[in-house]
DNA sequence: TCAACGTGTG
DNA sequence: TTCACACTTTCCA
DNA sequence: GAAAGTGTGTCTCACACGTTGAGC
């Protein structure tokens, strides 16, 4: 009897973990799985510990190939029988026949060496593999391929467990160890209410259509011919969903994948109808290329119409007044461009510094100190003050415990379905009570994963000074501006901030060094700023 | 021989 | 499983 | 000025242990 005081650690803490994964997967999908699958979980069940535990470790590993030696766990005794119980069922190959490939992967150089011949120890492996490939086609038990006794084996059962984590995660990087991870407190994440009712997959449909999109993005990532791409393409997703937008950004690529390989009409198929708006501008850009002005113009005029995005707009128009001129017709004036403020600064170059640091130090004073934050300041002002917002447990957008953010935070309709919830986080602007939330949620929620906040940029001083200089004002107009599109308007913030401490004023610094300009999105954030009369300026940078 | 890399673990 | 930004070259008016 | 392509610094969990491959 041990009579340590000191509580045991659970040996088997990984095989609770995944029992109660899938668990999880059962209670939420008793309408989705097929028999196979339900098959799997009773049968898990089933097994004795040491097999079930077995099992989880296997699983929590990379590949399905394990040399005998090379499965050795001190908690799970003994090892054979909880082979043989998974063998016996099937879910383990004992002796599975393997390519020279699959060899190569499990044996080293040395016994590669002892094989082939000495003549591969000059060579690498990679080599070697290249070298005997053609003459060593086909498959043979590992026995056969090294002259040893070790066996092989293959957890045969591997794409049932995949498919349960798909279910689970509802996307294929998210692992095991999630559980230990979050357990050890090395990944955070907010805890939101999830019900039985919280699943990703609604339908066995989209279950296959996400296996689809992502064979699809396989091959492409591969590099794979066009024909093949567009063959393994899935047809449209009956609904407008997480997995539409996804099916979506896959032709987007598709068309890009398409316009490489000289597959202009291919491309334009890719990005027609798409509700992506980049593939939209795609399109328009194409066309122009393509010479068929007309249809640009139109494509172009319809978009217009339908997008109220800054983006589009700027993009599409700079490709109006082109086609406009191109065909001598009259050109659109542009609106009224408003300018910003902008100054010049001659500094020595260092070849192993950024500029931006450069400015910064030049810049910085005691009583006014200037700090590289790029979009990290504001985004996490206003990630920190519409913290409830984000995680408001809305219907679908959390269904297991480790997201860093809702399912359908890149839906155009994301604000929208928490109008209220936004409302009320900026509306403690309005009562004063913002400094107080955004200091409690930085403190509380320190290091959770989320989006828009990057703990490691800011410390509590310097949001406490941020706070202090930026008018509250002027976090409202930038909040606004943020929330009208947060794709589109959570970037391109200029690198340096300077808080005046007496005045208790600040301003933004775009810092430029020769040979660089402002981009789209900054320039969108300078103007927006030039018409409020924010205090954003570019410094441009010569070298003195 | 050793730095770089890959893999497994809690 | 990137993503945001800077730096480069090329083309065009 | 605009467009397109490329590079870089971030994200990095920390740590132990084994393997690899180039230099000695
Ligand atoms: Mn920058
Ligand atoms: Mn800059």
């Amino acid at each position: 009897m041990i009579m340590t005081g000191a509580p045991l650690p659970d040996a088997l803490y990984y095989l609770r973990n995944f029992q109660r994964a899938i668990q999880w997967v059962v209670e939420r999908n008793h309408d989705l799985l097929s028999r196979p699958e339900r098959q799997f979980a009773d049968q898990l069940n089933a097994l004795p510990t040491p097999a079930q535990a077995l099992l989880a470790r296997l699983s929590m590993r990379r590949g399905v190939l394990f040399r005998r030696s090379k499965i050795r766990y001190a908690e799970i005794e003994p090892l054979e029988s909880a082979l043989d119980a998974l063998a016996e069922i099937g879910w383990l190959d004992t002796r599975p026949a393997l390519t020279l490939q699959e060899v190569f992967r499990l044996s080293t150089r040395a016994e590669l060496a002892q094989r082939f011949g000495d003549r591969l120890s000059r060579l690498t492996k990679q080599a070697a593999y290249d070298a005997l490939i053609e003459s060593h086609a086909g498959e043979r038990l590992f026995q056969d391929w090294l002259s040893t006794d070790e066996p092989v084996h293959r957890v045969s059962i591997a794409p049932m467990v995949l498919q349960f984590r798909l279910l689970h995660f509802g996307n294929f990087y998210q692992e095991w160890h999630e559980y230990t991870l979050a357990h050890l407190q090395i990944f955070k994440y907010e805890s939101v209410p999830l019900d039985v009712a919280s699943r990703p997959f609604e339908t066995r449909e989209e279950i296959e259509l996400f296996y689809a999109l992502y064979r699809c993005y396989e091959a492409m990532s591969e590099a794979a011919e066009l024909p093949e791409l567009i063959a393994l393409l899935p047809k449209a997703p009956a609904g407008q969903g997480w997995l539409r937008r996804r099916w979506d950004r896959l032709r987007y690529h598709l068309g890009q994948e398409a316009e490489r390989q000289e597959g202009a009409e291919t491309a334009l198929e890719m990005y027609r109808d798409n509700t992506q708006l980049d593939a939209r501008v795609r399109q328009v850009r194409l066309l122009e290329c393509l010479g068929r002005d007309e249809e640009a113009l139109q494509t172009a005029h319809t978009l217009l119409q339908e997008s109220f995005s800054e983006l589009i707009v700027q993009r599409v128009s700079r490709i109006v007044t082109r086609l406009q001129r191109r065909q001598g017709s009259k050109v659109t004036k542009r609106v009224n461009q408003l300018a910003w403020a902008s100054s010049e600064l001659g500094l020595g170059y260092e070849s192993d510094r950024r500029v931006e640091v450069l400015v910064q130090e030049h810049l910085s004073r005691d009583d006014a100190p200037v700090y590289y934050v790029e979009n990290s300041l504001l985004c996490s002002l206003f990630g920190l003050l519409c913290w409830d917002a984000i995680f408001q447990p809305v219907r679908g957008a959390f269904f297991h415990p480790f997201q860093s953010a809702p399912a359908d935070m890149d839906c155009p309709q994301f604000v929208a379905r928490r109008r209220e919830a936004f409302d009320a986080c900026l509306n403690r602007l309005e009562t004063g009570e913002h400094v107080a939330t955004i200091l409690r949620t930085f403190a509380q929620k320190y290091g959770t994963s989320a989006p828009f906040v990057h703990w490691l940029a800011l410390d509590e001083p310097t949001l406490q000074l941020a706070l202090q200089c930026i008018p509250v004002e002027h976090l409202k107009l930038y909040f606004a501006r943020m929330l009208d599109d947060l794709s589109e308007n959570t970037s391109g913030f200029p690198d340096l901030v300077q808080f005046f401490l007496e005045t208790r004023t600040y301003r933004f610094i775009e810092v430029k060094g020769p040979g660089d300009r402002v981009q789209d999105n900054q320039r969108r954030w300078l103007q927006f700023c030039a018409r409020h009369q924010l205090p954003m300026e570019v410094c441009q940078v010569r070298w003195a």
